[in-house]
DNA sequence: GATTTGTCTTTTATCCACAATAGACAGATT
DNA sequence: AATCTGTCTATTGTGGATAAAAGACAAATC
């Protein structure tokens, strides 16, 4: 079977969405460059939508010729990258069921569980074991290290000192620079969020994730920014698995955030040094109370 | 071709060293034990062993014959596993040759150029990408971020942060952690070498690798050892490939550990962490003046 | 003259096959 | 009773094949 054509059904999709709200579409580059996607993929897609009668086509003509309907669009689960799916695959058995650290994890079966080649499943075990949940013995299996206590505080040690020092950095920066209004967005939405807590305390998850990668980012140090990655995938699978008391634990962690905003815009090194303990040791906490 | 027997030759080579030194072999489980292997191995090995009359072999009965001569060993190209050689070739072609930041990597080319097949090369670079030196795009290529001044001063400040912390948590070792002995061990290696600077000068990359990495060790955070390879990996090439003033270098590093060392041993957190940074200061300025 | 399109080549992502290696189990040996 | 050996099976490491996707280049169009 070779390559799966998700990326095409994927853009497939978006490109419908395009099409709704317009009458002509633009030439293959620019197509190309708002779909993310190079100038095949572009054809591609748009012989599929001539196909479908949903434009003409001729050269640079391209006309709509009519609304896309529900059953145009690829169905979701074909638009996924493979690598997204063992990702899920994955994360859900070892973290939903019987994880046992110590496990050993077999290619093979993970492979057929999803229904995929050897070699993607491999690979992906290749990128995720620089989260450090799992091990490598040469010539043979993986080891599952188990997603323990130890874990949660040897990442939340070096999440802590990276978010100091990346804290240290993002009250310095000058006036100018895009984090700022990033933060003053980020800040808003804070308040909106919070405004209607019960309905919308779902959205935390995200948002968390974009405030806290803004202060990584501003260490301007590639390993630290990338640290964030390990941090961000705990977290969002937790969230995913951890629902008790959702909307307090959100509401709380919203409030600190606020409280860690405003220190950051004081500029003031002291107070923002302070707020960032303060979050980050609660955000230990709730992490650490979820772990058996 | 599929796999290669690169550890059956390394092995087979080891063994033959034991089998120097002793009239017969222990039984399979124990020389598997002793080579690192599995059984399926170690019969390989007797197997060829018996074929060119090194020992006479009837079940438990394995009795040496004659010393083995230079020609029983394999020549040492063949018993370096693939990923070694993909990473030599690799780390020549980017640190030697002219390797501009940006230049775009080819899997098939890099395959080709070292004699082996993509998926090895594929592997080789998701592994390495956590080193930063490396980025993917997906869908296309590779990039090289390149050895560069930022690249350096990131990896020293996170270096930094880690084996300041790792020193503060050394001094604190309990008395009885296997951690002082080696500690102990290595400092008397510093001094060998520092007697006979001009001929063993050399022997410093090997020792300032294992010295660090027991620093980093107490810090007993995965994310802190595992950060190590990327400064070795780094170093290790390093000193391969800028040789100019190694002996003074080396020298002026083997004071500065032997000072380093002490103060640990003095379990006071002050001095330790003062002789730290001296280090760590010095170690950043000689990394620095290697770039360009 | 700058884009755009048509066509073609190159490269990546993925599956599959096969040798090397690990590992399991029962019968043999101490 | 414990360990070892013989035999067999399962899994990993690696090369090669192929569809999807990217990208290069010249001719066409504005």
């Amino acid at each position: 079977m070779a390559k799966q054509n998700t990326l095409f059904k994927d853009a497939f999709n978006r490109c419908l969405l395009l099409l709704s709200e317009t009458s002509a579409l633009p030439s293959e580059p620019e197509l190309g460059q708002a779909l993310g996607v190079s100038r095949t993929t572009v054809r591609a897609i748009l012989s599929r939508c001539e196909e479908a009668k949903l434009i003409s086509w001729d050269k640079r003509q391209k006309i709509v010729l009519r609304r896309p309907e529900p059953s145009d669009y690829f169905p979701t689960e074909e638009t996924d990258s493979l690598a997204e799916r063992i990702e899920r695959s994955f994360m859900r058995r070892i973290l939903a069921g019987g994880a046992e650290p110590g496990m050993q994890i077999n290619e093979l079966e993970l492979a057929r569980e999803i229904g995929t080649g050897t070699t993607s499943v491999r690979e992906f075990l290749i990128r995720f074991s620089r989260f450090g949940l799992i091990e490598k013995r040469p010539n043979s299996h993986w080891v599952l290290k188990g997603f323990t206590r130890e874990f949660a505080l040897e990442l939340t040690e070096v999440r802590e000192m990276f978010e100091l020092r990346s804290a240290a950095r993002f009250v310095s920066l000058p006036e100018n620079d895009p984090a700022w209004a990033e933060l003053k967005q980020i800040e808003t939405l804070h308040r909106e969020i919070l405004a209607d807590i019960d309905k919308r305390y779902s959205e935390f998850s995200e948002l968390d994730e974009r405030f806290h990668l803004l202060v990584h980012r501003s260490s301007s140090n590639r390993f630290i920014v990338d640290f964030y990655d390990v941090i961000a995938i705990v977290f969002h699978y937790h969230y995913q698995w951890n629902k008790a008391n959702a909307r307090e634990r959100n509401a709380r962690a919203l409030e600190e955030h606020l409280a860690y905003i405003a220190a950051l815009q004081s500029r003031d090194p002291r107070q923002a040094e302070q707020a960032c303990r303060r979050h980050l040791k609660s955000a230990r906490e709730t992490l650490l109370q979820s772990i058996p």
